[in-house]
RNA sequence: GUGGGCGUAGUUCAGCCUGGUUAGAAUGUCAGAUUGUGGCUCUGAAGGUCGUGGGUUCGAAUCCCGUCGCCCACCCCA
């Protein structure tokens, strides 16, 4: 073969397109519901402000950045997620002096990490997420998590966990900090190598390891819930509250801490049990220090990022289907050569006149030309020769029925026989 | 970064352990089964430097070594 997609990085081939833009419409319309307007960014920005955002203790920022040199010597990284960026064009732009708050979505971003892939994981896959400026009322927090379990729910999934936690404010975090790196320096001995590692540089991340040993350890562990100050804890409880208000079930976890520096309190993620073990559909929390952290004033803001292709592949270990595109309306052939002039002209007629239609341009026999029709499920077939060019008459066949009606060969004797069109 | 599995027609795979005539199947593609009409069936055709380089051997898809690639899991995350 002479050339392959780099690594992790997954082509959508023609077939399997409609199964993107199905699920792109349907995030279209909802964020329409819930006031969301779209913004689109660069691929690339400033290495900075991924050390300022991501965070640069963080596995992503480390280790998984594509980083590079560009002819001026700026440092630019291709985004590893997309609310980064978001929040550079919030400030650069001077939204927050407009009417808050400002909702803005992003779809079919790309986003890149230098990863092994694996079922599930890939270098470049594509976001949608959601970022809800100005708006530090926890209804705020229970409007985006709303937002993507709408999104879920009209897809057909009915197996899904949303996970909720606190981290808590700055202010408060350094309490819960405190307090699990005094529990589990009583551990240090029995836990894994990494732990031993995070525990000095992240002890949060300790509670997120998938290490046996280390989860007996942790599950004893102070709760975040526990030490979060009173202000921090009323606004998760109010989250909840909103929850509950509009029917959604949570789960209540307190390893969840997440891998991204900017997150306070509250954080959550949506999952499902996966085949493998990539379950999380979706993740986000709230970052209120994130705008004044790269530039801006004060404003806080929540969101949530979701991976398109890890959704699609959801749908299908699930067997949740999505419809089928519409078919063809119409194929119309030409035996000779005046008879495809004549096909290739009401071909275009009908386009005109909003149908999906479509004519030979391999040279097929009629023969070939039914097969073809019927495989790609057009809904009728008009062939021209010499006698329907003669009579300017041709027959009209129904692939569904197998009938055949008769009618002049003009758009209006066509449609008058076809009806309504596919995708209506 | 660590560990495991696998590279043979467009696709999914068999053959490899126990080296030996023109490397198979299914599916897909194309053509045909009398004159201008699909789905089912039947027939035929095209399609492979057996990932790649080297070694062993009279002989390698098959055995050995290197290399590249892909997949899966850990880590992390969407």
């Amino acid at each position: 073969m002479a050339y392959q997609a780099p690594k992790g990085t997954r082509d959508v081939t023609p077939a399997e397109s409609y199964r993107w833009q199905y699920v792109e419409n349907l995030i279209r319309r909802t964020t329409a519901k819930y006031g969301f307007l779209e913004a689109r960014t660069p691929v690339i920005e400033h290495t900075e402000l991924f050390l300022r955002s991501v965070g640069d203790t963080t596995d992503v920022v480390q280790k998984e950045m594509y980083t590079f040199q560009d002819k001026g010597g700026r440092s630019i990284t291709l985004k590893p997620e997309g609310t980064a960026g978001t929040v550079r064009m919030f400030v650069e732009h001077g939204l927050f002096s407009e009417t808050m708050p400002l909702k803005t979505y992003y779809l079919n971003c790309p986003v890149f990490r230098y990863e092994r892939p694996q079922a599930g994981r890939l270098r470049e896959h594509h976001q949608f997420g959601v970022e809800l400026f100005g708006a530090p009322q926890p209804s705020a927090d229970a409007e985006v998590i709303s937002l993507a379990y709408d999104i879920f729910t009209s897809l057909g999934a009915t197996d899904l966990t949303v996970k909720l936690n606190s981290i808590g404010c700055p202010k408060c975090r350094s309490n819960y900090q405190t307090a699990l790196k005094a529990y589990l320096e009583q551990y240090r001995d029995e836990l894994c190598e990494d732990c031993r590692i995070r525990l000095e540089k992240n002890p949060l991340r300790v509670l997120d390891c998938k290490v046996e040993s280390c989860k007996k350890i942790t599950a004893m562990a102070p709760h975040t819930m526990d030490y979060v100050c009173n202000e921090c804890k009323a606004h998760m409880h109010e989250v909840q509250g909103y929850l509950s208000a509009v029917g959604i079930p949570f789960e209540m976890d307190p390893m969840l801490v997440r891998g991204l520096d900017y997150y306070t309190r509250t954080v959550f993620e949506i999952v499902y049990d996966a085949a493998g073990a990539q379950g999380t559909l979706c993740g986000g929390g709230r970052y209120d220090g994130l705008v004044k952290q790269i530039g801006g004033p004060e404003v806080p803001a929540v969101g949530f990022g979701l991976g398109i292709e890890r959704l699609l592949l959801y749908l299908d270990q699930t067997g949740k289907s999505i419809p089928e595109p519409p078919a063809m309306d119409m194929l119309i052939f030409g035996m000779d050569d005046a008879g495809k002039n004549k096909a290739f002209q009401l071909t275009k007629a009908l386009r005109d006149a909003g149908y999906s239609a479509d004519t030979d341009h391999v040279g097929r026999s009629v023969k070939a030309n039914m097969k073809y029709a019927g495989k790609s499920k057009a809904r009728f077939v008009l062939i021209i020769g010499e006698n329907e060019l003669t009579t300017g008459i041709g027959n009209v066949k129904n692939m569904e029925t197998g009938e055949q009606e008769s009618t002049a060969l003009s758009v209006e004797g066509i449609i008058n026989l076809i009806g309504g069109k596919g995708n209506e």
